[in-house]
RNA sequence: UGACCGAUGGUGUAACGGUAGCACUACAGUUUUUGGAGCUGUCUGUCCAGGUUCGAAUCCUGGUCGGUCAACCA
């Protein structure tokens, strides 16, 4: 090879700490040089931006190395678990871009051979079926300082605990009776390793074994097995998993398994500034109504993204740029708004809309005329084509971009004041009309015929603003929404606050709007700007003749920080 | 008062014993028929104390701070 190395300009693609063990492992062929990971969600909620994270994580990492990603559902609890969430998880997923190895998997699906592994370590009497009530092994396992004590039931012979575990699975014990149990130690500085629960009775309808079975095995020992069973080679979970790694591999050890040994490793959840993220409050906001179901476009879920108008690319390159470690980190929701705006910047089609109209009289301009201006449909894109805006007499403005006695750098329409009007004219306010409250009803202007979009000429104007000719103008409902929450850490609060204490009373605002002609061709699942004003997405339920819109986000807006501040 | 995990600008994340970089945020300039976008620039950082070394964000020791762990949840 003659080709000339330069190590100065050379930079190395850095890695995140997983990507580096799976570079390492593939490097010294462990698994034989196979990658297989898994998502393994548990079906009894909705998807949420953290698990997008993990999607993109586990999705990701097969989709460089060359590997597969399986989609496992953790259904072992069954009183929590339903096929609604099966389903909406699989399109979550789909619509992300993922695409998992067939068939799906459910952990159910292993409940057999699940059984039989337990009769394995029930023989190598390394478990054991306890009498104890729930509170009396709670009690038992003693506290993280302080050795548990012995079940009584912890030396009782191979046979007998066979033919107790036996009973249970046919049901002859009431739940709560007996359970199985691990025998590891019940000193050990580590409470997982306190002889944990393998199996209880539960007489639940399961969605997937109707009821077939009566005990089910707990999240510890389902999920290695799993993992095992599937040849899975790297699991990956979340920090809060780190103590159960240790009897994950006390399982895979015990169970004298051969062939893939699979490995956990855990990394930081994503937490986001302005929302809360943890299942059982998404659930509550969505049962005590705050929030129109799983995929209001408030919530954090995927679906909610969806519905709010976040697209796939931005939540893929969202969930790549927050990172992969392990120290907690709470991410700044403005990054997540960077993202969508970024993509929509280059991908959507532009609009013109008024959401708080005043009408404006061009008093010069003829009264039966109306011109069709011609609009590019995204400057962004070098390809895009043109649209015919029309324009008359009479049009509709922002009540914003109206002051009759204006601060010093009010670029916008005011007494006296000149302005253009978008792929149109330049204006100038003459007079204004108010009704009896003082309310500006209707501002009169005139035109410059000269100015018109593409003309050159020599009036040079500091403001541009958008408009809608009023003949022609659509009729539609846009939901304004903002941040569900009004402080930064709503999961963070005070000793004896409640995180719906903090709840954004303004998160939605609906109002009517108007717009040209064209938005009669915006469909739902595509994101649009409304110029000068902000990303809309037709809502699900938006219909030719009854558009509804979401505000997915606003623009940057620099006038209105001057503003503030 | 135990065990485990972690600590780099305001927020995230790199640097793997050799120039602390990137992104977001904020601010400034430039540009603009979106006060958007783009472009340019600026501010702000290695938790503390020792040690090893020619050289430490990185290795060692001790502390400090934060998180996790006592479901028949996952």
């Amino acid at each position: 090879m003659d080709k000339i190395e330069n190590k100065s300009t050379e930079k190395k693609p850095s890695l995140n700490f997983l990507e580096q063990i799976v570079e390492n492992d593939l490097k010294n062929g462990i698994n034989d040089g196979r990658l297989l990971t898994r998502f393994p969600p548990e079906p009894n909620g909705y998807l949420h931006i953290g698990h997008a994270k993990s999607i993109c994580l586990n999705f990701g990492l097969a989709e460089k190395y060359g590997g597969k990603t399986n989609l496992r559902f953790d259904d072992t609890n069954p009183t929590k678990e339903s096929t609604e969430y099966v389903n909406a998880i699989m399109e979550d997923v789909r619509w992300l871009g993922f695409q998992w190895q067939e068939p799906v998997l459910y952990a159910s699906d292993y409940f057999d051979k699940l059984y039989e592994l337990a009769v394995y370590l029930i023989k190598k009497s390394k478990a054991y079926v306890c009498h104890m009530s729930a509170e009396e092994i709670s009690t038992g396992r003693g506290t993280p300082q302080t050795p548990g004590k012995e079940s009584a039931w912890r030396n009782t012979s191979v046979e007998q605990n066979l033919r107790e575990f036996e009973k249970m699975r046919i049901g002859e014990y009431k739940e709560g009776e007996r359970v199985l149990r691990a025998k590891i130690d019940m000193a050990s500085p580590n409470m997982w390793m306190r002889d944990p629960v393998m199996y209880r009775i539960m007489f639940a309808h399961h969605h997937r074994t109707d009821n077939k079975w009566c005990i089910y095995p707990m999240y510890d020992w389902a999920h290695g097995q799993s993992d095992y069973i599937e040849g899975i080679t790297h699991s990956i979970c979340t920090l809060e998993f780190v103590p159960h790694r240790q009897l994950y591999d006390w399982f895979l050890e015990n169970l004298d398994i051969k062939g893939t040994r699979p490995r956990q490793y855990e990394f930081a959840r994503l937490n986001l500034t302005y929302t809360v993220m943890s299942k059982r409050k998404l659930l509550q906001l969505v049962e005590e109504k705050y929030v129109d179901g799983w995929d209001d476009p408030r919530m954090p879920t995927v679906s909610g993204l969806r519905r709010r108008g976040y697209t796939p690319a931005s939540i893929r390159t969202f969930a790549d740029r927050v990172g992969v470690a392990k120290r907690e980190n709470m991410i700044d929701v403005s990054l997540l708004e960077f993202c969508i705006r970024e993509d929509l910047n280059k991908n959507a089609p532009r609009a013109m809309v008024v959401l708080n109209p005043v009408k404006l009289i061009i008093d010069n301009y003829p009264e039966n005329q109306q011109e069709k201006l011609p609009a590019i449909i995204n400057p962004e894109d070098a390809e895009s084509k043109k649209r015919m805006v029309p324009f008359s007499r009479e049009i509709y403005i922002e009540r914003e971009d109206f002051m009759e006695d204006p601060p010093k750098k009010f670029f916008r329409l005011a007494p006296g004041a000149e302005v253009r009007l978008k792929y149109a004219y330049i204006i100038r306010c003459d007079s204004v009309i108010k009704d009896e409250q003082g309310n500006t009803s209707e501002i009169h202007c005139t035109y410059f015929p000269d100015t018109k979009s593409g003309m050159q000429s020599n009036r040079k104007v500091k403001g541009t603003l958008h408009w809608v000719n009023i003949d022609t103008a659509v009729e539609i409902e846009v939901k304004l929404y903002d941040r569900l929450f009004s402080v930064p850490e709503p999961e963070n609060v005070d000793e004896g606050q409640d995180f719906k204490d903090f709840i954004n009373a303004d998160s939605l605002k609906m109002v009517k709007g108007y717009g040209e002609p064209f938005i009669n061709e915006f469909f739902p699942g595509k994101g649009f700007q409304f110029e000068r004003l902000g990303y809309f997405s037709a809502d699900k339920e938006s219909a030719p003749g009854n558009l509804i819109f979401n505000r997915t986000v606003t623009l940057r807006d620099s006038w209105a920080k001057e503003n503030r501040g």
